[in-house]
RNA sequence: GGGCGGUUAGCUCAGUUGGGAGAGCAUCUGCCUUACAAGCAGAGGGUCGGCGGUUCGAGCCCGUCACCGCCCACCA
């Protein structure tokens, strides 16, 4: 080790993470290790990012899902996979035209007098100022991307790739134009899916309205809570069995303010235990009434407008909005006298996801997608685990919602977006749907001109894992890297991405987008909210990066991760960045005193044996979990093991053999070290990279560090029984120091029986032991010198085959107040007393030793016998 | 209205096939022991939401109730 680096250990006694990890990262960006060559041959292992909303902020959610990429990206880049993990961002129309429009209001203007093309400009600059931060703040995540890839939804050859799949689903019959009844966005001006609208419990009036009927005296009373969309109306319903109605089926009503005729029409839709069982009926503003009108062949009518507002239709109440609209409905009901009742109504109301407005459903001219033919391999795919779900529970929720899906309304009136490749001849109505814009309409010559909408934005979402390697070319990164490997997602999505992406990757390429989907946990506020801007409730990720380091952060996501929703614990955080205090000390511990020697196991003694079984083990089960998508397992059990044992254990244990610069010890603690951090280091990248700098094995990069493989050879079942007991034999007495008030630096002498690896316990709980060869209960007399007489008895048991730790006695001395340890064993026969009592009890049970697994009352009899024995043992 | 998940130590959460309840944080006690006081050693703390059932034995299986959360849903 040179001497900068030297010093620079010796110095530093803390982590200091703000001065490693922009280094850091910039050295694997110089090393090129994120940007594989798909050329390069071999396993190739991909991920592509969920594209976050180029106008978003790196939040918790990001910093979650990319911490878990990541950790499973390393580690088979590591594993000397070609990995490639594809990152962008997602134009996100509505949000991002949102943005831009504030600004623009701002400054006192609006898009439509800017105009569409010099506004889509102005987003386009917009995206050239803002749209790189979230990229960016990625890379403070510590996240291996290959950021010379970066891609955007918007770009020349995505949108290449978003007019090949209009068109080839245009051409199957999928995609198609109609009037149907959609969910209209009053906020953002748009027609949105069923999927970006969410329902939400809402107190409203229920009017009952009396509607005259025609040629009698009698009335049908209508409920509503939408009264002004009566102007609409163009049936009354009421149950096909319901025979208080059967006569006036088929007769008319007259609509109150309008005067127009609806027929009395017969429908099962209707509940006739619902109000009066009469229902009004408005295809133009109601979904269930547009279908009850197509299944009538009744009129649509629309009395509300795209803007909100009463249009033409609705007569005298033209230019109110929706709103003043129903009040000045009611008052001229009320005046009429046909207002009957008015009660409050609970009732679930849809609301736009994105403007937060109430939906208003309305009739339009719109694009839409047939999913039925596309979701049914999509279906087969996940029912035979060509795509496998974790955790397995959302396996059927994809399923059922699959099994159900609707037509996609997939046109956004929208300037910021993919514009939809279709043109119109208005000369001779011809449509044409092409990739690239033609010429003039082929038919008669004639002028075109494009569709205005644009595309909803999970439509080119949707083609994101092979669309952004290339696809529809057959490019050299589409054939090494797709399909991809594994998706991990927040559930939300699961529809409205993930289900997507399944179905256009097998109809477009034939073959699933990625093998794995992991639907992982949400992390809520502190106080079990949700986290969210408007609330005010949410956690800033760079800010938590800021204050403990990148490597805490992703520790602390990934251990407080689960499989149900948890709150975010700024403890977990914390002990990520103690663990990575912790590994830089010990580190320092280490690489201070080794001798030099190369990194190797080299075991001299059982503790050496112990460690690297451990070591081992540990390997193992860290990575059979991070491959399940156990993250928190893994990072707790990587943590346990660092800290417990290897910092708490066996460093204390083998210190007096590092200081001699032992060439066993420091080979062996060398080893142990490489390997710890090349199994941390998809965990935490940035302290496991920045202390193998100092390693003396290495070679480079630690990024590009084989990762280690559980070697079974090491593990040694007897090392570890025989350690574990010398350490719980160590526990005890240091338990006993504690209880019995022993002062602290008191060395205190005793007499033990067996053999094993008994010298660092002694060392460990400051005790002086002398051996003594011992039948059980009984202390020889050889042992003994003058002056001592034992005070406190068998302080461990002795395990029948291994180490063969027997009794010990402590002997007599100055610092040892007998009062307590009278105290002490007393306390210590009570609870003797009381597990022979239950032991006793359990196998007094007839049932329980006649019915119990022999091996169980077997068991029960050993324990039985044990504290009998212990208890004769300390009895005076 | 359906479906899913949750209720375990003061807090946040683990708990594999049913065989004596765990971690981190917090608390208390003692230690600046030459890697780390962002540390070390030790201790205390839980009738596992309620009730009932199956079983020799239930945090775990079954039923039921109560709260909490999420998803889906075209009944005015």
């Amino acid at each position: 080790m040179d001497e900068a680096k030297r010093q620079r250990l010796e110095s530093s006694t803390r982590y200091d993470p703000s001065e490693v990890e922009g280094r850091v990262f910039a050295e694997w960006i110089e090393g090129g290790y994120f940007h594989p060559d798909p050329e390069a041959g071999g396993e190739s292992f991909s991920v592509a990012i969920p594209p976050p909303n180029v106008t978003g902020v790196l939040h918790m959610g990001h910093a979650l899902n990319g911490s878990m990429q990541d950790a499973l990206v390393r580690m088979n880049r590591m594993r000397g996979r070609n990995a490639l993990w594809t990152l962008g961002t997602d134009h996100a129309g509505i949000a991002t035209q949102a943005v831009v429009e504030k600004e623009l209001k701002a400054e006192g203007k609006t898009r439509q007098e800017l105009g569409r093309g010099a506004f889509v400009e102005r987003v386009w600059a917009w995206r050239e100022e803002y749209g790189s931060r979230i990229v960016e703040q990625y890379k403070r995540l510590g996240a291996s991307c290959d950021y010379e890839r970066e891609r955007f939804t918007l770009d020349e050859d995505y949108v290449r790739a978003v007019h090949r799949v209009f068109k080839q689903l245009f051409d199957k019959g999928y995609v198609y134009r109609d009037n149907y009844m959609v969910n209209w966005d009053p906020g953002s001006h748009s027609a949105i899916s069923d999927l970006e609208v969410e329902n939400r419990e809402v107190t409203d009036t229920l009017y009952s309205i009396e509607y005259p009927v025609e040629g009698s005296e009698r009335v049908l009373t209508v409920a509503t809570v939408r009264p002004e969309t009566m102007l609409a109306d163009t049936a009354v319903a009421v149950n096909p069995g319901d025979e208080r109605y059967a006569d006036l089926v088929g007769g008319h009503c007259l609509l109150p303010l309008v005067g127009r005729r609806l027929p009395i029409i017969a429908d099962e839709h209707v509940d006739p235990e619902f109000g009066t069982g009469a229902l009004k009926i408005t295809p133009g503003h109601d979904p269930n009434d547009f279908e009850i009108g197509r299944r009538h062949g009744l009129e649509e009518i629309g009395a509300i407008g795209p803007d909100g507002r009463m249009n033409e239709q609705a007569g005298e109440f033209a230019g109110l909005t929706a709103a003043e609209a129903q009040e000045a409905v009611v008052a001229a009901l009320r005046e009429q006298g046909l207002l009957v009742a008015e009660e409050p109504y609970v009732h679930s109301v849809p609301f736009s996801h994105r403007s937060g407005e109430r939906i208003e459903p309305l009739i339009s001219l719109q694009w839409f997608c047939r999913m039925d033919e596309l979701a049914r391999p999509a279906i087969e795919a996940v029912e035979r685990d060509e795509v496998r779900i974790t955790p397995p529970q959302w396996k059927r929720v994809y399923l059922e919602w699959m099994r159900e899906i609707r037509p996609w309304c997939v046109s956004r009136q929208l300037w910021w977006g993919h514009r939809i490749p279709v043109w119109y001849c208005d000369a001779c109505e011809e449509t044409i749907v092409a990739e690239q814009p033609p010429e003039r309409c082929g038919a008669c010559d004639g002028e075109l001109r494009q569709e205005e909408d644009v595309l909803d934005t999970w439509f080119s979402s949707a083609i994101w894992p092979f669309a952004t390697l290339g696809w529809p070319e057959d490019t050299p990164e589409l054939r090494a890297f797709y399909p991809t490997s594994f998706l991990t997602t927040a559930r939300e999505i699961l529809f409205l991405w993930v289900a997507r992406m399944i179905m256009t990757g097998i109809e477009l390429t034939g073959d699933v987008p990625f093998r794995d989907v992991y639907v992982h946990s949400v992390i809520q506020a502190r106080d079990g909210r949700r986290m969210s801007k408007s609330l005010g409730t949410g956690i800033d990720p760079l800010e938590e990066i800021d204050r403990h380091g990148a490597d805490a952060l992703r520790f602390g996501l990934l251990a407080m991760s689960s499989t149900q929703d948890v709150r975010f614990s700024d403890a977990k955080v914390q002990q990520g960045a103690d663990l990575a205090n912790k590994l830089w000390n010990a580190s320092r511990l280490i690489l201070l005193n080794v001798a030099e020697v190369e990194a190797a196991p080299r075991p001299a003694c059982a503790e050496d044996r112990w460690i690297l079984s451990r070591l081992e083990a540990t390997i193992g089960s860290v990575t059979a979990q991070l491959e399940e998508y156990d993250f928190a397992h893994a990072a707790t059990e990587a943590y346990a093991f660092f800290w417990s044992e290897l910092c708490d254990w066996y460093l204390e244990i083998v210190k007096p053999r590092l200081y001699e610069r032992e060439e066993e010890v420091s080979a062996t603690l060398l080893w142990v070290l490489g390997r710890v951090l090349a199994l941390l280091h998809p965990i935490m990248p940035f302290v496991s990279e920045e202390v193998w700098a100092y390693h003396p094995s290495r070679r480079g990069h630690l990024a590009v560090h084989p990762f280690p493989v559980a070697d079974e050879s090491l593990l040694d079942p007897k090392a570890e029984a025989e350690v574990g007991e010398a350490i719980e034999l160590t526990r005890r007495l240091r338990a006993w120091r504690d209880l019995v008030d022993v002062p602290a630096k008191a060395e205190l002498s005793g007499a033990i029986a067996g053999e094993g690896p008994l010298e660092f316990t002694g060392r460990l709980a400051r005790f002086n032991f002398r051996p003594a060869r011992v039948e059980p209960g009984s202390l020889d007399p050889a042992s003994i010198r003058d002056g001592d007489a034992p005070i406190a008895q068998r302080l461990a048991e002795a395990e029948e085959s291994v180490a063969k730790v027997g009794p010990v006695w402590v002997l007599a001395s100055e610092e040892i107040d007998a009062g307590a340890v009278a105290a002490r064993l007393e306390a210590r026969r009570e609870e003797l007393r009381s597990e022979v009592a239950r032991a006793e009890g359990k196998l007094g049970n007839e049932r329980f030793v006649a019915r119990a697994p022999a091996e169980v009352v077997e068991e029960e009899r050993e324990k039985l016998d044990r504290y009998r024995a212990e208890l004769e043992e300390l009895s005076e």
